[in-house]
DNA sequence: GCAGTGACTAGTA
DNA sequence: ATACTAGCCACTG
């Protein structure tokens, strides 16, 4: 399942960052596969305690979804976070998650 | 199994 | 800068 995968990257994204589906997806063992991320994290949505929001395309804006205002609710979050909306887009060259270590601490 | 759809990305014009 | 195209692959009917 995408989700579980997706679900622990998401996880690790620290607050205050971004981080893209592409980069989740490679992270997360789904290199190429960012629109089967995008799938999963809206599965993840149903599910809670997953910092979704803090997932966005490489244009550094909200992805628009089909039917829900979420990404209003997302880009709410991540100002909230801290996260810089310019010309309603973020200026990933700052805020894009750089995982040094994304496995960091090993693995709980 | 086939066709349609989708929170994507990179390339070309 | 925007618009369009092609590739990607999981989910649904």
């Amino acid at each position: 399942m995408l989700g579980s995968e997706v679900y622990a990257v998401v996880a690790r994204i620290p607050p205050g960052k971004v981080a893209t589906y592409g980069q989740v997806a490679e992270l997360a063992g789904y290199a190429g596969r960012a629109r089967q991320v995008g799938y999963a994290l809206a599965a993840l949505i149903d599910d809670a305690g997953v910092p979704w929001h803090r997932v966005i395309n490489t244009r550094g804006q909200v992805s628009a979804r089909s039917h829900t205002k979420l990404h209003e609710l997302q880009r709410h979050l991540l100002e909230c976070e801290g996260i810089v909306f310019v010309n309603d887009r973020v200026d990933l060259d700052e805020s894009r998650w750089q995982p040094d270590e994304p496995w960091a601490g090993g693995d709980d």
